[in-house]
DNA sequence: ATAAATACTATCAAATAGATAGGATTAATA
DNA sequence: TATTAATCCTATCTATTTGATAGTATTTAT
């Protein structure tokens, strides 16, 4: 499962990529409003996409998000593993956030390889969608 | 993530077919010092799959556990359900624990999709992996 | 100056994860 | 029938994560 967090930060992202123009950035209580995100905590999540130059943001009156990067370049796996971290079920097949198991042995763990397996099927589709690929156009 | 119990789990029922004789059943003891697991954090968990239909167990001396249905029959898929839950990344595309978005109109979501997708490709793979296929022969 | 936006810090409640402890019950066997 | 050795059951505990909320500070257009 990915997080309510993971969930509001992807909705919104693609809120933004739809409704940004070059004279306006979208603001954090139209996207709160329309998406139904509790507003306090979209701003947390809007300024951790900040942080991760995902967004660029605006202080002050007419301020706002919009992205600082193109949709079609941001991924999905991309925004999942700021938000919520590894994407593998196992840390022990996570490429991004690799945790060795206490109690095996790699070598020789049988269920790594499964793991393995959903870990490259689910980021074939996951590296493969971006924010764009969810607007509508 | 799948959680340490789950993982837990598999190893334990991994552990158990490749052990189990016909006069003689796989005593906790013996998976927790094999696998080393938390003896008592095992024995809730081999519990639990006896009540759910996927180990036999015996009481009293000489007893332990066993399968109780052909390892060959029992897939990843099925204890991860058991022990975690549901194997979607959103609960409205989960098939097996659905529940709807508060925020969202599905027929309009623009995620729901792609993590259908994930589901679909992960099932693949957790449906046709079973204790079986993981044991030594 | 004012209004309106984000930025920041602190805090909180509920759920989940990951166990541990201790005693009750069952069954083989000497 | 007493002993031993196993599962079964109930209760409890701590730490972390999730999902937020509140209040103030700062910035910026007008």
């Amino acid at each position: 499962m990915i997080s309510n967090k993971c969930k509001y930060a992807i909705k919104a992202l693609v809120y933004i990529a739809n409704n940004e123009q070059d004279d306006r950035a979208v603001m954090t209580a139209d996207i709160a409003r329309e998406q139904k995100i509790p507003r306090k905590f979209l701003e947390i999540i809007l300024r951790e996409l900040r942080n991760n130059r995902i967004l660029d943001s605006k202080r002050g009156k007419d301020g706002g998000f919009r992205m600082l990067r193109a949709p079609e370049d941001v991924s999905l796996a991309e925004i999942m593993r700021i938000i919520d971290g590894p994407i593998a079920m196992l840390p022990c097949v996570s490429l991004n956030y690799y945790r060795s198991c206490d109690e095996c042995e790699e070598d020789s763990c049988q269920i790594k390889t499964v793991f393995e397996q959903v870990r490259d099927k689910t980021l074939e589709v996951l590296n493969g969608k971006t924010i764009k690929s969810l607007t509508l156009q």
